[in-house]
DNA sequence: GTGAAAGCGCTAACAC
DNA sequence: GTGTTAGCGCTTTCAC
């Protein structure tokens, strides 16, 4: 049984309005009586009506569609926040296109050439790396681009992130309040513009508390587990001259404990491990990683907000919006012992 | 600079064809040509143009938009799931709209009705629990939806899953062969016919091997790890008659765990413990949790595989598909201490 | 095989 | 405030 679909030809009919008067009423734009308005959308109700969403985006009108390109999946973050994403964008009235950029810029580049050819109304990207900034400049004038991760330090994009040089900057000097002065910051990715406020965060808290910083950078283009394990299976040993280690992800952490309870190093009596994230796993009692935490949800709302506002106004009220992390204390850091 | 952008009437004329060949061309429907299409396509390439996905939808097209429902986020295997769903569609030329139906009828079924009037092509589903099939049966008429889960025992929808019931039998079966004899099912959701048929299968193997069945039901909504964890935490105890817990998920197994930790049950020597599913999680060292596997990627491509067809031929080769698992052993099953 | 023309259901100018 | 009308870019009969 394929009922025909009601259209506005059908409300204008039942109504004994025009077809335009319709529109407007259920489009909620000005140029009619708020009289008639109540009664064209009683009557929609009353009949079923709901507007073809096709239609309207193809007549000029908005998709309520919004783009999220995602850098991967290697990290549950992510699955975490485009699922929020999607819930928060629905109580607004719109849907979401998931995409997953897979860590590469060609993909990413392309994604949004795809979305835009969507009529998207506009798009949030979890970036891949620093590259994508450039990379996705000539879409900025197509349609409103959200970032979610920090923002390059010459130029402005829309973006949302936690402050992750704070972060970074709590973080170090919650290992220095317990007594560590030789701090390992472990997984720095050169390439992404959030590690490198974070490990920022980090070398500024050790020269304020006169401590000699020591980087050990991850080149692969991902944080993941995988990734943090191999990195910390090369670089760590029983006698390193660090007492604690500021994970620049907590998947990066999770990774190095791993590699640390293989090589019998044990956390937190010879070792603290500080994560950044707070992912779902690291409430695990068994990982129960003491971390900075980015508040998954203000960044959701955040993103969206920004998004909507763009798509609606053109001219927000701000131009990015900065969440303050949280130090998170579990059981992965203590004291060190001598 | 906003260009104008190039519609099938800038082709029309830059090949000296009509309007509606340009069309037959692009969306390679016959009554045309081999030598005048070929034409067409490479000035359509030189040009740089690509279709208006949006008007072909209004005209009577396909979008070439799949709408996909999870259930929740709390199992990270979601999170996979959709975004290996969101890949293999996008290699099809396919976009995913993601939805979260947070394990509620009500929304589920909300959102197929939202995601029919965007005119996607076709739903891939996970269902919430078995009245999903009959809450959603009047939408089988307007549109093509696959569940990812066990099919009806009465009806047939289309459908991919793993063979739960074969699943658990391996895995019931398995733990019989370390030695073990009285064995727990724990976490059985009775709403849901994945899991009706997983506890099937327990009973099952139960049987053969003259075993006592014992099954402790999960009456919440969802499978969470947090779920897992208080179900065990009122249940569990150090001097519990069964030997081994074969969890209806990981992340049942993995609460489970917290809690045995909790209680200094060890694991495995007082107690093996078994899931299903293989979320990444499990393999982390620190959990490493024998499991029965459900193959992802398998899943995912049947179910792309499975709704393309549907869209297609509306007339597949398969009304459902079913995936062997695969018994997956790392650490938390041994043989039995007496 | 190819072209002309009528929609798909809506928005947005423009009249009244 | 309300109605009329011309598209948005494509698919799909229907002639030729």
């Amino acid at each position: 049984m394929q009922t025909k679909r009601l259209t506005i030809y059908d409300i204008a009919k039942a109504t004994n309005v025009s077809y335009a008067s319709v529109s407007r009423a259920i489009s909620g734009r000005p140029g009619i009586s708020q009289k008639t308005r109540e009664y064209i959308l009683e009557t929609c109700e009353k009949l079923g009506y709901t507007a073809n969403i096709t239609a309207r985006t193809l007549a000029g009108g908005q998709s309520k569609l919004i783009g999220f390109v995602v850098s991967g999946m290697d990290n549950p973050f992510m699955g975490e926040l485009s699922s929020q994403a999607e819930i928060y964008a629905r109580e607004k009235g719109y849907n979401l296109i998931l995409c997953n950029s897979m860590a590469q810029n060609k993909h990413e580049t392309e994604l949004v050439s795809i979305l835009i050819n969507r009529k998207v109304d506009g798009v949030i990207i979890v970036p891949v790396n620093s590259n994508s900034y450039t990379a996705l400049e000539k879409y900025l004038s197509q349609i409103p681009i959200v970032f979610i991760g920090d923002n390059l330090p010459e130029k402005t994009y829309t973006h949302v992130s936690v402050d992750n040089y704070l972060g970074a900057f709590i973080g170090t000097e919650y290992l220095v309040s317990l007594g560590h002065s030789s701090i390992l910051y472990f997984g720095n990715r050169p390439q992404s513009f959030t590690h490198r406020n974070r490990s920022a965060g980090y070398i500024a808290a050790c020269k304020k508390h006169k401590l000699q910083p020591a980087i050990i950078d991850n080149m692969s283009s991902t944080s993941s587990i995988e990734n943090g394990y191999m990195l910390a299976k090369k670089n760590f040993s029983a006698d390193m001259p660090y007492t604690a280690v500021f994970a620049a992800t907590d998947t990066m952490a999770i990774g190095a404990i791993q590699a640390a309870d293989e090589k019998k190093i044990r956390i937190p009596c010879d070792l603290s491990v500080l994560g950044f994230d707070n992912i779902s796993i690291s409430r695990l009692s068994r990982i129960n990683l003491t971390t900075i935490e980015q508040p998954l949800d203000k960044l959701v709302i955040s993103a969206i907000d920004l998004i909507l506002q763009l798509v609606h106004d053109s001219e927000p009220e701000r131009e990015n919006i900065i969440i303050q992390p949280n130090l998170i204390i579990r059981g992965t850091c203590a004291i060190p012992q001598k």
